[in-house]
RNA sequence: CGCGGGGUGGAGCAGUGGCAGCUCGUUGGGCUCAUAACCCAAAGGUCGCAGGUUCGAGUCCUGCCCCCGCUACCA
């Protein structure tokens, strides 16, 4: 029986263009996705837009556009770059959707009737920004995007969601990782945020403020619900939980293998409200929240007025798809910050695309092409005792492929790619140590063919480690080597253990890295 | 005293008591299968500061300085 594994991003709301910090979440849980279909796990990746948030509407007024015009614009943007970037998402939910209204009206239905209730709120409200305000956010009495502009006393009856009955529960669920969260420093920082004691919070706004856009609440018109808590039900209604489809009774229910990757901003909602709203909705918990931080650019925050924003789409066209996701992979820690600059991404790409990985490849197969007129070499020792795979003073692809499976686990992505790369440093020494030319000139054939079968099985194994990561190079290796296994729909990781079998005739293609000629060199281009 | 994370060669990081390591970059050498790629070697650190424990501390204790995250309705 095939485990099941259940992926999520978080949604984002689509007042603007995808940044590239949303590339790198999307490219971190579609590695996870892809690792655990080629581990031959029962996966299902859903990804999608949130369309209901007051941003959007207000966003959209200042474009002077019917919001779901708006929206729709936009999502499409969201979907362009999951193409862009390789995404292999089973589904995409847009919560404009009536699917996912009819999900969340039911989910509000669902919750326990002691948990919902009416509460009159006061605030201070900006008319400028349409939005509630606090104390702290105001300067000399003012809103700062709108000084001058007197603030409302605005008294309204929202809805109430009695998150203080749930705080011992929460508690505990955390706690035993029951619902575990990674890195650890993060599920600290929820702890002792529950720890200190949950206030009840806001799930609806009246239909006039949210500008009549948004899931109405059911049986009461005059509301709509808080973005926040039909945003969060899509995790599920994306499954079909509105009319009970097969996806949500098989990839929810039950299955005991849940991931939401999220952003570090967002914890608060993913492992205190939602998990609380699925308490009361009697709905099963989620297995595991993956945290990670935000990319800053030339180590400074991204923000429009710096003018520092990047579009993930220039990227992909500079260096190609997989190269980004390398980077992006690689060169950000994956639970923590990390910074993005095209100077540091072009020596990543120089010395571990091009001259690493790229270099290997290249080498390998054209000393086939040189030595054994383009064939894997016929050797007569036992395959399974190659020094690549077997030696125990080497780094070997079997050490490699234990640690890179080992960094999956916590969701260290940049640590399994550094596995991956220790093993390309070892194949390259390993040629420079052998020097297969100087066995080719002193026609010491069946060293030459032992030494050149254990690399191009090492490239084989390449082609599977790096799958997940960069699945366009995997398969063009693939299919230089004719590696059916990766070839194939549904390829099984179990495969790659086979040895590459000799006698295949295998192609040289075009280079997979080239080298950058042209590299950034800063402001001083002058 | 709100809670938590962190300060290690030019950059990014690993290292919870035993001669301070890795990747990139820099410099020199080697090789020619390869994408001026690859391999080897070298330079470069008083491990934030000051005390303490110990035969011995980046690693433990105390005090201080600095950076960052969290401190509720914010995607």
């Amino acid at each position: 029986m095939k485990d099941k594994f259940y992926v999520t991003n978080a949604i984002p709301y689509v007042n603007a263009k995808p940044h590239i910090g949303f590339a790198l979440e999307i490219c971190q849980s579609d590695s996870i996705a892809r690792h655990h279909r080629l581990m031959g796990d029962d996966t299902f990746f859903m990804m999608g837009a949130d369309e209901n948030s007051l941003k959007n509407v207000q966003a959209a007024e200042k474009a002077g556009m019917k919001t779901a015009d708006f929206v729709a614009e936009n999502t499409k943007a969201f979907e362009e770059l999951n193409h862009l970037l390789n995404i292999s998402n089973d589904n995409f939910i847009k919560t404009a959707n009536p699917n996912h209204f009819k999900g969340a009206q039911k989910f509000w239905e669902s919750c326990c009737k002691e948990d919902v209730y009416k509460k009159s709120y006061k605030g201070l409200y900006c008319i400028g920004c349409e939005e509630f305000k606090k104390e702290e956010e105001l300067t000399q009495g003012f809103c700062i995007e709108h000084p001058g502009v007197e603030l409302e006393v605005i008294e309204e009856e929202n809805y109430f969601f009695k998150l203080s009955n749930y705080q011992g529960q929460l508690e505990e669920i955390i706690a035993t990782d029951k619902v575990k969260i990674i890195p650890e420093s993060r599920k600290n920082e929820v702890l002792s945020f529950v720890r200190m004691g949950l206030e009840d919070f806001s799930i609806s706004r009246t239909k006039e403020r949210a500008k009549g856009w948004g899931v109405p609440v059911p049986g009461d018109p005059d509301h709509v619900m808080y973005v926040w808590f039909d945003a969060l039900t899509n995790y599920i209604t994306g499954l079909g939980y509105g009319e009970d489809g097969e996806l949500f009774k098989k990839y929810w229910v039950e299955n005991d293998h849940k991931l939401h990757v999220i952003g570090k901003g967002i914890l608060r909602f993913h492992a205190v409200y939602w998990l609380a709203m699925l308490l009361s909705a009697k709905v099963s918990l989620p297995s595991e929240i993956f945290v990670h931080g935000y990319i800053t650019v030339d180590s400074q925050k991204i923000s429009k007025t710096l003018g520092n924003v990047i579009d993930p789409a220039d990227i992909v066209k500079k260096y190609g798809v997989d190269a980004t996701r390398y980077y992006l992979l690689r060169a950000i820690p994956s639970t923590a910050d990390g910074d993005f600059s095209y100077s540091r991404f072009d020596d990543i790409y120089n010395s571990e695309l091009a001259g690493g990985l790229g270099n290997l490849v290249s080498r390998v197969l054209t000393m086939a092409e040189k030595y054994f007129n383009s064939k894997v070499p016929e050797v007569s020792k036992d395959l399974d005792s190659h020094p690549l795979r077997a030696d125990e003073n080497l780094y070997t692809w079997k050490d490699a492929y234990k640690d890179r499976s080992n960094a999956f686990d916590d969701y260290k992505l940049n640590e399994a790619l550094n596995a991956v790369n220790h093993f390309i440093k070892t194949a390259n020494k390993y040629i420079d140590d052998t020097k297969p030319w100087v066995l080719a000139k002193e026609g010491k054939m069946d060293e030459l063919a032992w030494v050149l079968y254990g690399l191009l099985d090492s490239v084989h194994q390449l082609a599977w480690m790096i799958n997940p990561f960069m699945p366009e190079t995997s398969i063009k290796i693939a299919k230089s080597l004719k590696i059916e296994g990766l070839l194939r729909d549904r390829p099984d990781h179990k495969e790659s253990f086979t040895n590459i079998k000799p006698g295949i005739k295998i192609e040289k293609r075009e280079m997979l890295f080239p080298r950058l000629e042209n590299k950034w060199e800063g402001i001083h281009a002058s």
